[in-house]
DNA sequence: TAGGTTGCCGATCGAGCGTTCGAACCAACC
DNA sequence: GGTTGGTTCGAACGCTCGATCGGCAACCTA
């Protein structure tokens, strides 16, 4: 099972997970479309040409940063979720936790995520569009729970508050910088408790709206 | 004061918004890099070279949307907050319908204000920056009173606070249909809900929140 | 040592880009 | 009716882009 030769499977693979985290950095940096394949040449000190043959095209660079980020980020998010049975509010935390260490870990990937989903065409976009819909799909599927177990009356929508836990999470790339006062543990326990409280706490009917939500 | 020509100011003026509202729907649709300014002298049905005129470069119309769409949704929020006074907590209610509904009013160019501060340089960026800090400062400053007058304790930073909303509202632009089964009045509705039941909330240290922040 | 495969590169192509420029149009005034 | 000044246009420029292709060294296999 030990590698053979140097030049094994484990160059090949190592090289590309560097050219994809590169690419990343520089897609994250100067967006898609106004990045050149030049410029990923130049920072990872390899030819134009070389590049191709790592990759057939630079849509499909673009994918495989986003599949990969997708897949690194629910797999993990199942594997801390699997095993013992976590109550629900548990399970949200873990969720953001996952999510939001994922963010600060990467954020070049994952700011390519938010992004250039637009930036995929065709079967690319398709796959891509699969990942998110079942990253989303967890999501919600928590959310249900959190709001049975609460009693949950008078929330709102289920993919309203998706969506608004997303932006929560996502809009992290726009300002968030690691090595901040607040580190990543904290800020993530900050939008877990400012998110719940919301979330559960609507439904409990507190205080201070007195703008009723028409259904 | 009456327009005396046919061919007065007038023209000019609401050809350029024309353009402009044109502009913000290729560069939200394609992204400002991958559209081109000959895309939009299609959409417009105006000559390539006929943009220039109204536009001395295209990072110029660029910065022409940004700034009109900032300083329209600044400028609405001071008219609705001024007069009477109001609490804080209205006051948060009033800041967060009025930016949804900017959004869903025009959401192509609040996608570009939310996507494409970065494709922005030099002096063109730098008065994009002073809108939204200027805009933010709003925001926090909210958030400040909210808390002080909710006797506020182990809230979240209002950094933290302010960039969580945000997330929540610009977000919006990823999913949000206008038309769909929640109306743009119940969405602003049910985000100013879920916000502020969480932000206050948290403060009043409710059942449910067993991991403390170590602040 | 001969032949084949892997990994990489320099040179180059056609397409599309933002921008410019001189000319043409046209209503308004002398 | 000729002149002016605001408005529009077609054609072209120089440049950068993603992608291709033939070739070349290094290494593996036999």
């Amino acid at each position: 099972m030990a590698n053979t030769t140097p030049n094994s499977k484990h160059d090949y693979e190592d090289k590309l997970e560097r050219l994809l985290s590169i690419s990343a950095e520089v897609f994250a940096a100067k967006g898609y479309h106004n990045a050149s394949i030049r410029d990923i040449s130049k920072k990872a000190g390899v030819s134009l040409s070389g590049l191709y043959y790592y990759f057939s095209s630079k849509e499909e660079l673009l994918f495989k940063i986003q599949d990969r980020a997708f897949r690194g980020v629910i797999e993990a998010l199942g594997h801390k979720l699997e095993g013992k049975k976590h109550d629900p509010e548990e399970k949200l935390r873990i969720l953001i936790h996952n999510h939001v260490s994922f963010f600060a870990q990467d954020m070049s990937s994952m700011k390519v995520i938010s992004h250039e989903y637009d930036s995929l065409r065709g079967k690319y976009r398709d796959e891509i569009r699969a990942l998110r819909l079942r990253y989303s799909n967890i999501v919600t599927e928590i959310l249900r729970e959190v709001r049975r177990s609460s009693g949950g009356g008078d929330t709102a929508p289920l993919n309203v508050a998706t969506y608004a836990l997303f932006g929560m999470m996502n809009w992290i790339y726009a300002w968030y910088r690691p090595g901040s006062t607040v580190s990543v543990d904290r800020l993530a326990e900050h939008l877990y408790k400012l998110f719940a409280a919301g979330f559960i706490g609507e439904a409990s009917g507190r205080r201070g709206s007195r703008a009723r939500v028409r259904n």
